[in-house]
DNA sequence: TACGATTATATGTCTAGACATATAAGTCAA
DNA sequence: TTGACTTATATGTCTAGACATATAATCGTA
């Protein structure tokens, strides 16, 4: 006898419960500050357990569409300060779903102590040893990237013995270094003799950097820069609301 | 009887046996791929109901650090292809934030039929009314960013009656239109003559370029590219596993 | 009027069951 | 060996309750 039988029921009774208020609030309908039915109306107006409605709010506050406040209820929030997620994908597979083949090349690589200039670009404070890779990604044998890596060996003293030759240093840290925290610095440069050698483009052309410092629990992984061909290269990040 | 009162109950027993789990994974205690223990398990491990470790696992889940499989178990998640979020603060907040006087000035404003170009850029098909609008932004009147703007009037009719000579357009959007979908290109150019006079740097100068489509349930809203001196701005990103 | 105590209430968490459903694994025949 | 069928099982969803707890609203008092 619940409305849950009356209605066209494909996808089940809580993500249809998530879905409608998802909606209004996307139209605008529910704008934010509104007040959206309490759990216990929803429970009529569905004729489902409290659990149920309970399950899609608890759902649509994770995703920060709406906050729930005890004894007030639960309102939609504002949308959040632009924020977007940028997919940043490892370059072999960025290359290879593009339909290009994927090319790589050590340039260099040094096991080192750190230097100071190495342990200000690492955040670290004592002296440890450090590997020093810079390296070249490539697409149809075109230059694609160039990578310019430190990794604090404190932290993953595998990377001494790794075989960089073969494997980029991002994927092979990808697949021994478990869950971390990144951040990341975009920005432009013009390429100069050096850059411009190394990308196979005009002295003074544009480029995108990203620098990407890794960590995990406060404790440092790996700094990279990363220079791409400013024209060549797109970095796409999506947002939905919130 | 249950061993959560044994235990230091401070947070409620499923965000504990969320915890519990969040860092095994984290340490790589359990790796990607190993299987978690059933939800049975955990039941008799915890002496709790299904629901509540349901519930954690769930929760594991809609953040990507765990994936669940009928019938097979729940598994640990290979860390996320990289993904971030970047925070693209509004101009001004951005601005204000780093202590230094908000400059705003409105170069062009147009309310004209909607041309080819224009249609392109929005991604639509039939010819309607647009604004386009040419702004800069400055800090402690020093060029800060040049914007371009067009914006769809048959989504946005107000925006044809908007003072954008006080208001930044973005900030307006921000506070006339409900919830939107974005998509941003982020890119790196060399200035040429008009940009190096815009935002007075020199001719050849790295440029961070963020061009963002943004659009509300499948219609186009504005279309925008924001111009940055690329060795002055910086965009950061973060991410936190998964 | 202002402040402190009380109460009502919406959300937060949890239980002990139930049936649904996708699918890994085993079974058997071609 | 392969393919079709069956079965066991872990997750997915849901119920009808329960008590806990934070807090908005009310009431009483200084």
């Amino acid at each position: 006898m619940s409305l849950a039988t009356e209605t066209a029921d494909k996808p089940t009774l809580y993500k249809r419960i998530r879905a409608d208020i998802e909606k209004r609030i996307l139209t605008g309908e529910w704008p934010p500050g509104h007040r959206i039915p309490f759990e216990h109306e929803l429970v009529a107006r569905y004729g489902c357990s409290r659990m149920t409605v309970n399950k899609a709010l608890s759902e649509l506050a994770q995703a920060d569409l709406i906050e729930r406040r005890r004894r007030a209820g639960s309102f939609v929030r504002r949308p959040q300060h632009q924020s977007a997620v940028l997919k940043i994908a490892d370059i072999r597979a960025e290359i290879t779903a593009l339909g290009r083949a994927y090319g790589y090349e050590l340039i260099h690589r040094k096991l080192r102590t750190a230097t100071a200039a190495d342990r200000d670009r690492l955040g670290v404070r004592k002296a440890g040893k450090v590997v020093a890779i810079t390296c070249r990604h490539s697409a149809d044998k075109v230059p694609f990237a160039i990578e310019d890596r430190l990794i604090d060996l404190s932290s993953v003293p595998d990377a001494a013995t790794a075989d960089f030759s073969r494997e980029p240093p991002g994927s092979w840290l990808l697949h021994h270094v478990p869950w971390t925290e990144a951040e990341h610095t975009i920005s432009a440069i013009v390429a100069d003799d050096h850059t411009a050698a190394a990308l196979a483009i005009a002295v003074g052309a544009p480029c995108l950097v990203i620098d990407r410092y890794t960590w995990r629990s406060a404790r440092t992984i790996t700094a990279v820069r990363l220079l791409y061909p400013g024209d060549s290269h797109r970095l796409v990040a999506r947002f939905k609301g919130g």
